[in-house]
RNA sequence: GGGCGAUUAGCUCAGUUGGCUAGAGCGCCACGUUUACACCGUGGAUGUCGGGGGUUCGAGUCCCUCAUCGCCCA
């Protein structure tokens, strides 16, 4: 038996209802299937370093709507799921924590059981993360969850660095990076912040030699911020136009602290004359724009710092070898002092880059790494968005992916790091050189047996070693190079086989040593794509989660992904895919490297479209980070307003220009006022142990708050996170949920069956019509990805034509036992489409709805077709698998629209009336309108109405009506109507109203004439715009006239 | 330093290729508990569209310039 709804949507109950039953019945799963078209999204994968926020509520949503929406097209819908590993992010957490409760460090617990550890991180992480996704709602196919170290992703990594390798693509170079000291690896850009620390600026001077290179007794001065590095120096550099240094440029200067001998040069470039002394001191090794000036100057290089930071002994001076760089700065100055060189220090604020994983300050550091070329492959990125093959939605974001490609920019790979996928190249211990003669001869002869086969790729000395018909050949004489000593290196990329091991084993008892270093995180996720679907395996489908298909099997038997043995269909069906949806950071460093990398490997682009969403910023337009402290978890929001209003309006922001400010308070627990989110709440943290409180304003209590910083203790009253934007979410879902309350209260006796055209009112046909727009408006924005306008049609259709009219106006024929069943049949028909028009946004309630609707209305799938509407049929099991609502554009009809508008704009001026004379709701009012004949009849059809929505009562319409005496008036573009008000009207008020009225019209009239009076606007304007203005001032003029006339009626003048 | 974007009501934001004296939600004011909904209804007030120039018959919309803010790249 149905049972009656309840006054408010309970966002809980629905949601712990309809997630597992989505889940248990499979409807979450996307699989090839014959003459199925197939929709793909892959998920911009969250770290697994901690929680989701905002960010993420927001990209999940977006990819969530487009997922489910497709579905209901009829596509088989895959949104992919997982998760990265996020390699120095992850490793520092876990790392920070070791040190902070067991204070050891990765190298007291070793490789393998720090990436134990990690892995241990990572599964609670996982785990957590996954979890939020399915609270906000989250159709992800979960069987197919994927993680960028699990074993189908490093078979991929494996295969592409194999192939890359082969092709040539990868060389081992030195580069300058972001060395963070403490952690002992380098960390990227986006991984570094800029602080600015309080600092000095000493200035010294280095003598000048002459040619026979003893002091000349000139000097030249310099400042530095980094005293330590002059141990470093190969070069001073002065502007070549310096007048002052002219004659010096070629000669060289020596380093008073070793001795060195280095040359005075010019780069324009690198010495600006206007600042200080208009020479600096050059450090390649220790400095972007030292080492950019070396290069061009072939300058030497030295790198004076071991890689905890510590001078090394390429300092020539042991004095300060072995010693901290912070250490060997004091000694350096006291040294230079000492030696009459030095010459004065200031204060000076320093900004200082900082690795964000230690808080410590990083140095540039020159090192081995390993790179990607990028030539062909950015330009076979670039070509892909050129011709169109992809496509950026907003469309400028092309040019931030194309301006970065454009730089072609080798990409390196490599970290230092032990968390991550391992770099698959053996080389030569370190000292044990390069076998010779008969024996480098047989090595090789190995090696080449293995490069056929495919199972390693090799290169000596730099060079491929390259098998034909069985017989190998370098492109150099390898023994001149090695007896030469021009060259003592072998590389050996092992290529994931079955012998793997074997090979290894063989290489290692060789002598040889795999690199230490693991691949970039990018580099895992640029193949996300393709990796996720099983490549490089092309014979069979990728495997699913055991657990996840276990949920399904209970109700379901044949779960299982229809398998075939030869070929990987999963790969073939969903890849290419459809859409990336994601935030405009890494638009660089991820979406450009999975075009390339997907060109390389699968010779195709990985996704058509990118969709690229604003940001979620704090109540003060800053960016929302971990670090800024002002973060917001999106659970304390769901719990507080439910899912679907948190996705709801979350949608609504997602606009195609503006980032989004989301100001937040904090809700007392003791009397729910809302306290607002302060800078200080934001940057507060624990002190002693002590979490920090926020004091209510009202009850003057304290309690502690939500905070990115640190967790309230357990048990006591919190302060969640809550911000007045999501009520927008909430309180729609509440019009929504009492609207089908209303229904289902008057679906008693409901049958199915058909309205024919006779039988369809005004308000029905406006309201299909309405109904028609609104879904290929829906249809339309979707496909362009403006969530924000797809969810402003939908509100205002609900609240203000559904509810505000549609509703109200079929009141009356629900008390009519002859019109019931028609009407009951078209809000059945009319609830059943918006409810599937809302699913994607906001899916709970929209279920619990469908589910309850089913109990009143078993029968009623909708069918608007020949000009009819009628319900017959079981619904869909699940509003999710529904079909996507599609109404005949026949439905539409502008005229019919714009009657419907004229009664409403009625109705309007009614209630305004009502409101200026005070006459209460249970009084009825009287209405004569003057109009022509032919609208008086459209009038007299829908005078119930009047009575309905304003208890109003039509008397008379015609041409021949006058104004009664006393009666205030209304004047619409076709009509003028009168209420009689006797005992009531104030003549003076009305007359001041009407007046009031007329200023008005008379401004708008002012205007046009003003613009047809302009020759130009007549004779250069379109003939259209210039006819529509001269409607729009006839019908001015026309409803001017009737206002005057109710004037001089009134007794004005 | 280069690029992109923003600046519209007290707040948060819309405003398709220039064409109705600029709209929404929240907030505000007045009235209202009418058998869907007070997370509601009815009515109302609110803007030098950042400043300055220009193009045009016509500019919130296009161009130039200045200011402020944000992001990306170096």
């Amino acid at each position: 038996m149905p049972t009656e709804l309840p006054k408010q949507y309970d966002p809980q109950s629905a949601q712990a209802r309809w997630y597992p039953f989505w889940e248990q019945h499979g409807f979450f799963n996307a699989d090839p299937e014959p003459g199925k078209p197939t929709h793909t999204i892959m998920i911009p994968l969250p770290n697994v370093t901690g929680a989701l926020h905002m960010g993420h509520a927001l990209n999940g949503t977006l990819q969530d709507l487009i997922t489910r929406w497709k579905r209901m097209q009829g596509f088989s819908a895959l949104w992919m799921p997982g998760t990265d590993h996020a390699g120095i992010a992850t490793q520092a957490v876990v790392e920070r924590r070791m040190r902070e409760e067991e204070g050891l460090t990765r190298h007291d617990v070793g490789r393998e059981e720090l990436v134990e550890r990690i892995w241990k991180w990572k599964d609670e992480y996982e785990k957590r993360i996954l979890s939020q996704m399915k609270q906000m709602g989250a159709s992800c196919d979960w069987r197919r969850t994927r993680f960028t170290l699990d074993e189908l992703c490093s078979k991929a990594v494996r295969r592409t660095f194999f192939k890359l390798f082969k092709d040539n693509l990868i060389y081992r170079g030195k580069r300058l990076v972001n060395w963070d000291t403490f952690l002992q690896t380098a960390v990227a850009n986006d991984e570094v912040y800029e602080e600015e620390v309080d600092g000095h600026f000493w200035t010294f001077n280095y003598p000048v030699l002459g040619d026979d290179g003893q002091p000349t007794g000139a000097k030249i001065s310099f400042s530095t911020t980094r005293p330590e590095t002059m141990l470093g120096d190969t070069a001073v550099c002065v502007h070549p136009s310096d007048d002052r240094y002219k004659d010096i440029i070629g000669k060289n200067v020596q380093v008073p602290l070793n001795g060195r001998a280095i040359p005075i040069i010019a780069d324009a470039l690198l010495a600006d004359p206007e600042k200080g002394t208009g020479a600096v001191k050059v450090t390649p090794a220790h400095d972007p724009n030292d080492y950019a000036c070396g290069q061009r100057n072939n300058l030497g290089i030295i790198n004076i710092l071991n890689p905890d930071g510590t001078v090394n002994d390429a300092v020539e001076n042991d004095k300060y070898v072995g010693k901290d760089r912070y250490e060997v700065r004091k000694l350096v100055i006291a040294d230079m002092d000492a030696l009459g060189h030095y010459e004065g220090v200031e204060d000076r604020k320093i900004p200082i880059k900082h690795s964000d994983r230690s808080k410590s300050p990083v140095e540039p550091y020159l090192s081995d790494q390993w790179f990607v070329k990028m030539d062909t492959l950015a330009q076979s990125a670039m070509d892909a968005v050129d011709d169109g093959r992809v496509k950026f939605f907003p469309n400028r974001y092309a040019k931030t992916y194309l301006d970065w490609l454009g730089e072609k920019r080798d990409w390196c790979i490599s970290r230092q790091l032990w968390w991550g996928h391992r770099i698959p190249v053996w080389r030569l211990r370190e000292g044990d050189g390069i076998p010779l003669g008969r024996e480098l001869g047989l090595w090789l002869e190995t090696a080449a047996q293995l490069v056929e086969s495919d199972q390693a790729a090799v290169f000596v000395c730099g060079t491929l070693l390259e098998v034909t018909d069985s017989k190998w050949s370098l492109a150099i004489d390898v023994e001149e190079e090695v007896e030469g000593d021009e060259c003592d290196d072998i590389l050996v990329c092992v290529n994931s086989s079955e012998d793997e091991e074997t090979i290894v084993g063989l290489l290692e008892a060789a002598g040889f040593e795999q690199d230490p270093d693991v691949l970039d995180t990018w580099f895992s996720s640029a193949l996300w794509p393709h990796a996720t679907l099983g490549w490089p395996d092309e014979a069979q489908n990728p495997p699913l989660d055991e657990t996840e298909v276990a949920k399904q099997t209970e109700l379901n038997q044949e779960t299982d992904a229809p398998r075939s043995p030869e070929t990987n269909e999963v790969l073939d069906a969903f890849y290419p895919g459809s859409v990336l949806i994601t935030s405009r950071d890494i638009i660089t460093l991820w979406v450009a490297r999975m075009v390339l990398t997907g060109l390389y490997n699968m010779g195709d682009i990985p996704f058509g479209h990118v969709h690229v969403h604003p940001k979620i910023l704090d109540g003060y337009g800053q960016t929302m980070s971990k670090s800024k402290g002002n973060g917001v978890n999106p659970l304390d929001l769901i719990e507080k307003y439910g899912t679907d209003a948190i996705r709801f309006t979350i949608a609504s922001f997602a606009g195609e220009t503006q980032d989004v400010r989301l100001p937040i308070g904090y809700e007392c627990p003791h009397c729910e006022t809302v306290i607002p989110q302060t800078v200080k709440h934001q940057n507060a943290k624990p002190v002693d142990g002590k979490k920090p409180t926020v004091k209510c304003s009202k009850c003057n209590k304290e309690s502690q708050f939500s905070s990115a910083n640190f967790d309230p203790d357990e048990g006591v009253a919190v302060a969640r996170t809550v911000s007045e934007r999501f009520e927008y979410g909430r309180n729609f879902c509440n019009k929504l949920w009492n609207a089908s309350r209303f229904a289902m209260m008057n679906l008693e006796g409901y049958t199915p069956g058909e309205v024919g055209e006779d039988d369809l009112t005004l308000e029905d046909r406006w309201i299909l019509s309405r109904l028609s727009r609104v879904t290929a408006e829906m249809t339309e924005l979707l496909g362009r990805y403006q969530f924000d306008a797809a969810t402003r049609i939908l509100r205002d259709f609900t609240w203000s034509e559904f509810c505000d009219w549609y509703v109200e106006m079929l009141k009356p024929r629900f008390r009519d036992d002859a019109l019931r069943p028609a009407a009951q049949r078209m809000l059945v028909s009319v609830l059943d489409t918006l409810l599937r028009l809302l699913q994607p946004f906001t899916p709970f309630i929209c279920e619990e709805l469908w589910q309850r609707l089913g109990e009143f209305a078993p029968d009623r799938n909708p069918v608007f077709s020949n000009k009819r509407v009628s319900t017959e049929g079981t619904p869909a099991e699940s509003i999710m698998i529904a079909t996507w609502p599609e109404l005949s554009i026949d439905w539409q009809d502008a005229e019919l629209e714009s009657r419907f508008g004229r009664l409403q704009e009625t109705v309007a001026a009614l209630r305004n009336i009502r409101a200026q004379y005070s006459i209460g709701p249970k009084t009825g009012i009287d209405i004569h309108v003057h109009c022509a004949a032919e609208i008086a009849d459209d009038l007299k059809q829908v005078a119930s109405q009047f009575d309905n929505l304003a208890k109003a009562t039509l008397i008379t319409a015609g041409p021949d009506i006058k104004r009664p005496p006393a009666s205030a008036g209304f004047t619409l573009a076709d009509c003028d109507g009168f209420i009689p008000l006797e005992g009531i009207i104030d003549l003076e008020a009305e007359r001041a109203r009407q007046q009031e009225e007329g200023d008005k019209v008379r401004g708008h009239i002012a205007g046009h004439e003003k613009k047809l009076a302009n020759e130009n606007f007549v004779s250069r304007a379109p003939a259209e715009v210039v006819a529509d203005v001269r409607a729009t001032l006839d019908g001015l003029k026309n409803k001017l006239a009737a206002i005057d006339s109710m004037i001089a009626d009134l007794g004005g003048d």
